[in-house]
RNA sequence: GUGCCCGUAGCUCAAUUGGAUAGAGCGUCUGACUACGGAUCAGAAGGCUGCAGGUUCAACUCCUGCCGGGCACACCA
């Protein structure tokens, strides 16, 4: 049970509802300042509202504009001129304004940035609004809501789930829980290759390694350079002779050789997932795609705009129009379709079941497909500004520094089964959201494994349990229950205490940068962060103690800190243990 | 050759998307436990942000040209 939600704090506070307003009032109050300053040519309120940032340097506030520099010129006045008659004039307001109790002080520094700084109790306000809202804390709502598909994995049924595959999918759930979070609505979906030249293909390999086990014949024969090749199907060949006992002429399989190998793979992926804590809400087959006829009638579709032309026997799409740099075929001339064309109907059809957003989690190897997918949907009049593709660069593995080979031998690589039991499914996830998924990812294989503090994943979630045995050792002293209001609060002044209050207020903010730029790694320094802060404090800070109004006060805080923890990780799909 | 991404401390990466004295972790060196979990904490050293120009009040960030690395450039999927 949450100590924090369990209704064991009481807050007589009154001041709960204030603080996120806190900007919009400082807002006013510098428009106001401004517009005294200038007499005319003032920024509109967006302007200034956009002109506020959250300092790097505690020293200078809480909150800072830039205001001045964008409108200094046009004024014919320095940013520093101006921004100390602002203030000046901001000044002589506050003492009236029922902003006095909320703001210290402003001041001009550096070139004429405008530095706010609040009160203590302004400050540890964050503290209410976290008991308050609990579990939801960070949640503000989004200017627009969106109704997002968001496609990931999709990884051909023709081998198991490599490293590359389990990076998308940490990525993919992780994105879909933080703009789950933020309020819109989400849709995962797995799109699913299950026939084609690969399945083909599949067939083929599977086939082969029948007949070789059947007949005793080149076992340890290399297969054919365009074969599957990877040992797995050799466990895959065993069970299919296991269930239908094949004998020679081997033609008479080609049925149950084109779905037993794709099936069991596609069943070994679902349990990869599973393991690894990725859902989907739906798995869509392209073999039913191709199917409901839908990629004919978006291939008419696509005509009927007169940007598909035949040449050479094939049937071209004009994608050139669209900025791609070369046209692409659709229809080649031995009449199948190109890998393009079913995918080309499959995203028509994302945009036309309702979604204002499209994102796709891909691999490196599809950098150049997104031009031409682009430019698809584009002909067939959707905006293709509304399809977001990310590429989830490559990942290398290393064990003591030393490089893990992806590929020892053809056919060979490390799959994110091997992760899962080499690392586990938290740290695993953890180290392949670190980064920014457009840069290359080096993967540490024994730090991830090490339960030390240098181990990221680790110094997180052991401050989440360390604030557990205080909660423990607190209700073992049989204390009452901690009651907080402004009073009381004002106990927390140490450095330590208030360097935490401000890496909280800041959650919400690096939860919105999180969804917009569809970056989830954002959320890892700033949970490093704030359990950094948080052993920081634990070191010379002790929570139970005799003084009553001390006790409740910082009780408050470590549990706001577990809190926000707790939901960071959560977004991150890694969990936030209560012992370790 | 063309297009995209990257070049930041010895190593792995940040830098609020154009803001203030470029920050963390690891590694190196020096310290702290009869206290709620030392699985922790404090301190030091370490930089011409690949190079050269340009735009700006302000450039790691944007523009141009080089140098170095990665990826993509199929009637493959």
């Amino acid at each position: 049970m949450i100590w924090s939600i369990c209704g064991a704090t009481r807050l007589k506070g009154i001041m709960r509802h204030k603080t996120s307003l806190l900007r919009e009032e400082l807002s006013k109050a510098l428009l106001v300042a401004l517009g005294q300053a200038l007499k005319d040519g003032a920024p509109s309120p967006a302007e200034i509202d956009a002109s506020f940032e959250i300092p790097r340097e505690e020293k200078f506030g809480e909150l800072s504009s830039n205001i001045v520099f964008k409108i200094a010129k046009e004024n014919k006045t320095s940013p520093r001129a101006l921004a100390e008659t602002v203030k000046k004039s901001f000044d002589e307001t506050l003492v009236m304004s029922p902003l006095a109790k909320r703001v210290e002080k402003i001041t001009v520094e550096g070139p004429g940035f405008i530095n706010f700084y609040v009160t203590q109790s302004e400050k540890a306000a964050v503290l209410f609004k976290i008991q308050s809202e609990g579990e939801r804390f960070g949640r503000s709502q989004p200017a627009q809501k969106k109704n997002i598909l968001l496609e990931y994995v999709s990884a051909n049924p023709t081998g198991p789930l490599t490293v590359a595959h389990g990076r998308q999918a940490a990525l993919g759930d992780s994105l879909a829980r933080i703009m789950r979070f933020r309020g819109h609505q989400v849709t995962t979906e797995y799109y699913n290759n299950d026939e084609g030249v690969q399945i083909n293909t599949l067939a083929a390999s599977l086939r082969m390694r029948v007949e070789r086990l059947v007949t005793q014949k080149d076992l340890d024969a290399e297969p054919p350079e365009n074969y599957y090749r990877g040992e797995y199907l050799v466990e895959i060949a065993k069970a299919f002779i296991e269930q239908y006992r094949p004998t020679a002429p081997f033609e008479k399989y080609q049925k149950q050789f084109q779905t037993f190998a794709r099936d069991l793979i596609m069943s070994g992926i679902r349990k990869d997932l599973a393991d690894f804590d990725v859902h989907f809400d739906n798995y869509y087959s392209q073999e039913a795609l191709g199917q409901s006829g839908r990629i004919e009638r978006t291939l008419e579709e696509l005509k009927k705009t007169g940007k598909v032309y035949e040449s050479e026997g094939a049937v071209w799409f004009r994608s050139t129009d669209f900025g791609d740099d070369k046209d692409r075929v659709l229809i080649k001339s031995d009449g199948h379709y190109t890998y393009l064309t079913p995918d080309i109907a499959y995203h028509h059809e994302k945009f036309e079941r309702g979604f204002d957003t499209l994102v796709d989690i891909l691999g490196p190897d599809h950098h150049g497909y997104i031009a031409r997918l682009k430019a698809s949907q584009e002909a067939l009049g959707h905006d293709a500004s509304r399809l977001h593709v990310l590429i989830a660069q490559l990942v290398t593995l290393y064990e003591n520094g030393k490089e893990v080979r992806m590929s020892t031998r053809a056919g060979e690589f490390v799959t994110l089964r091997e992760i899962l039991d080499e690392v586990g499914r938290d740290a695993g996830r953890f180290f392949f959201l670190m980064r920014k998924f457009d840069a290359h990812l080096d993967f540490d294989l024994a730090l991830a494994k090490s339960q030390t503090p240098d181990n990221p994943v680790f110094y997180i979630q052991y401050a989440h349990a360390r604030v557990e045995s205080i909660k423990a050792n607190f209700q073992k002293a049989g204390l009452d229950p901690p009651e907080a209001d402004g009073k009381v609060l004002a106990r927390l002044q140490s450095p330590a205490e208030m360097g935490i209050l401000r890496l909280l207020a800041q959650f919400p903010e690096i939860v919105i940068a999180a969804d917009r730029t569809l970056e989830p790694y954002r959320l890892v320094p700033y949970l490093q962060e704030l359990a950094a802060a948080f052993h920081r404090f634990y070191a010379d800070h002790r929570v139970v103690t005799e003084d009553k109004d001390l006790v409740s006060a910082r009780m408050l805080l470590v549990t706001s800190v577990q809190t926000v923890i707790r939901i960071g990780l959560n977004l991150l799909g890694v969990s936030a243990p209560l012992k370790m």
